[in-house]
This record gives C-alpha cells, structure tokens and sequence, in this order.
RNA sequence: GUGGCUGUAGAUCAAUGGUAGAUCACUGGACUGUGACUCCAGGUGUUGCGGGUUCGAGUCCCGUCAGCCACCCCA
C-alpha cells in the first residue's frame, strides 16, 4: 500500500455521512451547507438581492488597496504568489471583488441602485480552530448606490430573519464608526490619549497606537481595557448621527431587536458609519461571530469608481452549519423508495420500477446487493428511504407487491404497473 | 504568529514498561420472503510520524505533524 496523501492544513473535507459523532462538536455534513445555503438562496431575492459570482484569484493590489496594507488580513493572512509576472491573492473576502465589479463593468451606469448575493470559499492563512479554517466559506450581501439608513435597516432586518429561520441563537450588535469628517479627528485624540498611557498598555496594543488605535478599545488585556474606559469617546457628526438615529428608529419600527455596542469596531479598513454584528450566544466558543458587515461609502471611490456608496454583510457558513449540526437539523433528500430484487429477472424489473420513479420526480434508489430480505430493509433503513419493496417470483408473477412504510410498519397492497400512481397516492394523503 | 492540552480500529474508549482489547457502527449468514429485538461469523490497528532510553516502548524522553482550547484575528 502506498503512502496517504493528507488534506492541507486548515481545510475541511465535507462528506454526505459523518465520520464521528459527538454532541458538542459533531461531524459538519453537506446536509448542513444545504440547510443554510437554501435557506439564503430562497430568502435573499425576496429581498431584491440577486447572486453575483467573482473569481477567487484577483490582483494583489486589489485587497492592498480596498482592504488596508496594515490589516492582519492583508499583512499576514493572504495566500499571494507571483503568476508569471502578476502578483495575485486568492480572496480573503468578497466585497473588494464585488466592488472591483461593479467599477470594471460600469454597473452604475446601468444600474445605480442593485444589490446582489454571493456564496463562495475564502481564504486566510491563520491558525485553525473550531469555525475559523484556512479556507471557509462566506454567504455574504452588497447593496450599492443607497446612502441608507433604509437600507442599512433592511439588510439587519434581512440577516436578522435568516439567521431565525436557521434557529441560530444570536444577538445583534450594531454601532456607528463615523465618516470622513468625524472619524480622522477622533482617532488624533484618541492616539494622542493613547501615546500619554503607552506605558500600561500590554505590546500589541503599542503597535496599534500607530496603526489602528480604535482597535485598542476592543483588546481583551485588562490593563487595556481600563485605559479604554478612560478614553475619549467618539462623537458623531451631525449627519453621521442622524443616520444612526434613523437607522434606529426604523429597526424599532421594524420590530428588530439589537443591542447598541461601542465596543464593535470592525477590522476591515473601509467601513464607515453603520457597523453590525451577529454573535453567537451559544454553541460556538471564541469564534462566535456568525455575521458582521457595515457601510462602506468611500470604497467604490477608492477602487476607481464614482461616489457610490455601498453597505453589505458577510457570513460564515461554517460556524453556522456547526451550530445547525448541533441543534440536528439538515437539508438532505432520501428516497421515496428502496427496492430490493431478489433475483437478476427481478433486478432487471426493479430498474424499471426506479426508472419511471425518477422520471416522475421521485428518489428512488435500487439495491445492488444479493442479500436476505430482513438485510435488505435494514439497508433501506439505514438510507432514511420512506417505503421499502421486497421483488421476488411471486411479486413478477402476480404482479402484486407489498409496500412496505418503514417507519410505522404498515404495508400497502399495490400492483407493479400501478406502482407510480399508488406511491404518489400514498404521498398526496401524507406527505 | 504565541501559549496550553490531546493523538490507540470507521466512532467512543481500555491496556503497572512485558502477547494491542471492549463496546457501538459496518458487512454477511441463521432467514427466497420483510428492518429498529435475537443469535453466529467477519479486523493486515504502520498505537499520527521520526528518533532516543531499555533485554523489552502504546506507555518514558526529544523532535515533528495534526486536532482542539485560549490569545491573536475575524466570518
């Protein structure tokens, strides 16, 4: 036997049967994407958001650029390599390549108002653990063209009815980070707050000073966190406070809860204004950020596009389908009917049988084994099929069967030329 | 990137430094005639990998890889 060749550190294999089960941390299937994927794809065009797909390989300098040289996730995370003369990242996040989209194909032109969807794999070279992997996948929404704050309450309001439709358990934090007029003063006082204590704040934090010093305020170190409690606090502009107002009022109107939080400063340079966050309340350990996005309004400008202001958010699906798998729920298609020929004439009937199943829409799946009855049914079982049929002799002879529903036990007489309209009888009066 | 914990069968776990095991799952049979209850049979495990100590290592030591937890970061 040869060697095994072993999957790259970071990434996930996800497998239609699980490997191992356990409560807290149970094996994450396809049948779990499926429940949070469809969910999305059936909800987010009710909304007028329609899906976009961006390649994953872009131009360095587009996440240089969109997302700030000094992010981690820029700085450290990216997976760049030279292509023959061209330095390319595969994305560590979507929005620079939606924006890129927008700009390069002159959407405004067309369309200034839009708001599209993805869905893709994303990747960041960090250290993995539970719900943070190298490459992950990321269910995300961009509306462009709206200054909001109507906008910005219909997308919370859009996550906030997803993420119930999942049963994630979750709160939303929402907060402003200001714009290009109160933002830059802000962070003068606050570096300069910040240099006079420089001598109580632990090493990363005196790096941040100069290079992202709201992201002190959020620093778990204690000695941190109390000289955040002294720090000056932002103070909005007038029309940046309006925003926040209104965005609050509507959510209110809207019946959507939330939790105001100072605290949430997002680590993507290009936000402005609204920022939010979907947390976890359970299930998850420190990785219990399921949602977050925000307002970028200087972003399409950044990128070589006009003044078009956007708003979106991005979401985990792995964080979400691991607390789905908790909570047991999943999206999987299993057969209608399992049917078990004994012999190879009655194999050659259950073909058939199947063939006319599907033509009609219905799963149905045929046994390749030789084995017992009793095996037979345990297989059809195990498959999580609804109804069982046992072919042999007599059943080809007469052309009298008997369908067995696996679940209560109970066996309805059928013909086999009448099979297809006898199950889909059987389905209509239970479905 | 930093620190800690853990690696034994598909899974969950045993095995004083002395012959690698149990349970569950899986497959077949008892049963060409109806599963979730029964009985029988079925395992070539590089004990994650590589070194070292020892008469002898799953067990002790070193390294390495992987996973997990926290930091960090973030979805």
């Amino acid at each position: 036997m040869s060697q095994k060749i072993r999957g790259v550190k970071g990434t996930r294999d996800v497998l239609p049967t699980e490997t191992y089960v356990k409560d807290d941390d149970p094996w994450v299937r396809i049948a779990h994407y499926h429940l949070v994927e469809q969910a999305a794809r059936d909800l987010f065009p009710l909304y007028g958001y329609r899906e976009a797909r961006t390649p994953v390989l872009e131009r360095t300098e587009l996440f240089v650029r969109g997302i700030g040289e000094v992010t981690d996730i820029v700085g450290k995370e990216m997976y760049t390599f030279d292509d023959h003369g061209d330095r390319v990242s595969m994305r560590p996040e979507n929005t620079a390549s939606l924006v890129r989209a927008y700009v390069e194909h002159n959407v405004s032109q067309l369309e200034p108002d839009t708001k599209w969807w993805y869905l893709g794999p994303m990747f960041r070279r960090e250290r993995q653990q539970r719900g943070r992997y190298r490459q992950f996948t990321q269910i995300g929404i961009e509306a462009f063209g709206s200054a909001g704050p109507r906008v910005d309450a219909e997308q919370i309001e859009l996550l906030d009815r997803w993420l119930r439709a999942l049963g994630i358990p979750f709160e939303m934090h929402l907060n402003s980070l200001g714009d290009a007029n109160c933002r830059p003063p802000y962070r003068a006082a606050l570096q300069a707050y910040l240099r006079a204590r420089v001598d109580d704040l632990c090493e990363e934090c005196k790096k941040r000073i100069e290079t992202n010093p709201i992201r002190v305020l959020d620093c778990k170190n204690p000695k941190c966190q109390e000289v955040a409690a002294g720090a000056p606090k932002l103070v909005l502009c007038d029309p940046c406070k309006a925003h926040f107002d209104g965005l609050q009022s509507i959510l209110t109107a809207l019946k959507v809860s939330f939790v105001l939080d100072a605290k949430l400063v997002r680590g993507l340079d290009y936000y402005t204004r609204t920022a939010y966050e979907a947390i976890a309340t359970e299930g998850l350990g420190a990785q219990s950020t399921v949602a977050g996005g925000g307002r970028y309004d200087g972003l399409v400008r950044e990128l070589g596009g006009g003044d078009v202001p956007g708003i979106g958010f991005a979401a985990g699906v792995e964080r979400l389908a691991l607390i789905v798998a908790q909570q047991g729920k999943e999206r999987a298609v299993r057969p209608v009917l399992f049917i078990a020929p004994l012999g190879d004439a009655e194999a050659a009937r259950a073909d058939q049988l199947a063939q006319q199943l599907r033509a009609a829409g219905l799963a149905a799946e045929v046994s390749f084994r030789k084995s017992n009855p009793g095996n037979q049914l345990k297989r059809a079982d195990a498959l999580g099929a609804r109804f069982a049929l046992v072919l042999g002799d007599l059943e080809l002879q007469t052309d009298r069967a008997r369908l067995k529903e696996l679940k209560t036990g109970a066996q309805h007489e059928v013909s086999l030329a009448g099979l297809l309209p006898a199950l889909q009888k059987l389905l209509e009066e239970s479905p």
